[in-house]
DNA sequence: TGTACATCAGTGAACGCGCGTTCACTGATGTAC
DNA sequence: TGTACATCAGTGAACGCGCGTTCACTGATGTAC
């Protein structure tokens, strides 16, 4: 019967996410390096043998994980772009920078899993690519609709003399018709993002920096101002 | 005798050199994660046991390679700041982004063992905290050294309404009378950088960007248009 | 509705591996008289 | 210079641990007639 095929796939699709969900679990208290099939599989109160029937190997539930994890980011940035309102560039940025970090205190060890050390012996699989760009395609858009609205000052400042920018198929069509000046600022204030809350939730701000929260305000109005987004804040 | 005591000794400095050496090694092909005080031991044909005669535990022989690492890192930016003229700031600001970049690609799994995923289960004691701030130091010299020399434009933004930042004691002396516009950028720039140099290092920019030499030089640029140094690039 | 068979989830034991750390020991090197 | 003793580097076996993965198995669930 069809009915009953489908309750046993439910039940096999139930189990799986269990098991994910375990792993997500024991990623956020252990980190990645304590994440083992066999524990995973103890929490759940089965045989280590049993996790083999949903995922062939242990990269694959760390794919999947990463996967999720990119997802999560992802939504969680393009829900806070979407909140604000479209033609408010700088109101998109600063939300849109505010909620990476946000996920990013709120999942240490999963952004550690991200972008943090390379997991040894793992190589990512193609699955991940299209989840892993979501986040970066926000700021991306928010760059090149603000370049379109004429509301980016970078567009006129004069280029410099280092050599052509080669980003790949994928980032030039993010950008559309934007000039590389753009481009390559939007690649700056990217970078600079990621940099900040990185070394926020790897610690290297412990004992050197108190008062993240309006820290991290500024960093943004800054990056914000090397776009050349007009936010009335660092504006000159 | 003395002279066959400091024989003695000087043989037992020897070969703690060569343990570290050889764990330097393994750590450079193998990553963090590969280094064990077994695979040291095999490399250099003794025991495992033996290496307990030179560090009482793993986490001391780890102690070691990461302040020997801050210090690698932080005598390549110094002498890459030193070898410009005092007040060519742009340069110096260069010279110095440039030789965290070198050093980070040339040694990528130091990189991440200090500025990665944080290592479970290890707390880094204080004699880290010297070392560590070297490589800082030199960037924050640079930002201080221009302010007092008039040649940054920073201090002449308007600060932004986001309250007041909180860096250590230590921050403030480096900063010396710095205003706090000034910090904050250079706090903003510092991350910037390594935000840069950590995506290079992490593969982040695998499939993104190619080229990456010119783009980060551009990337400075950005930074030093960040900081307020008038650097003839991307100055407006 | 009932029976024979196929599918498949989960078990438990095992393989083979590498790890950090301890400990009683053997020799060689150095020290005191 | 020679001897008795102390120091200390290095050995090899062992403890106890956890890991990823395989495999023959037991039952329960579903399927075909």
């Amino acid at each position: 019967m069809k009915a009953s095929q489908t309750a046993r796939e439910r039940a096999r699709a139930e189990l799986a996410g269990e098991i994910t969900r375990t792993a997500r679990r024991r990623l956020a208290t252990e980190g990645a390096a304590g994440l083992s099939l066999r524990a995973v599989a103890r929490d759940l109160g089965m045989a280590s043998s049993a996790v083999y029937r949903y995922f062939p190997s242990k990269d694959d539930l760390l794919t999947t994980l990463i996967i999720d994890g990119y997802n999560a980011l992802g939504q969680a940035v393009e829900e806070a772009d979407a909140a604000r309102g479209t033609a408010d560039f700088p109101g998109r940025w600063r939300a849109a920078c505010h909620a990476v970090r946000g996920w990013a205190l709120a999942h240490p060890h999963e952004y550690a899993l991200l972008f943090g050390s390379p997991v040894p012996d793992y190589r990512a699989p193609r699955d991940t690519v299209g989840p892993a760009a979501r986040n970066t395609a926000v700021l991306a858009r928010i760059a090149a609709e603000a370049h379109r609205a004429g509301a980016l000052r970078a567009a006129r400042r004069p280029h410099p003399d280092t050599g052509p920018l080669s980003p790949s198929p994928v980032v030039r069509e993010l950008f559309g018709d934007c000039p590389e000046e753009v481009v390559a600022r939007a690649l700056s204030a990217w970078t600079a993002l990621y940099g900040w809350v990185g070394f926020e939730v790897f610690g290297q701000f412990d004992g050197v920096l108190e008062g993240r929260e309006s820290a991290f305000s500024q960093h943004v109005a800054h990056l914000a101002g090397l776009l050349g987004l007009a936010d009335g804040r660092a504006a000159r």
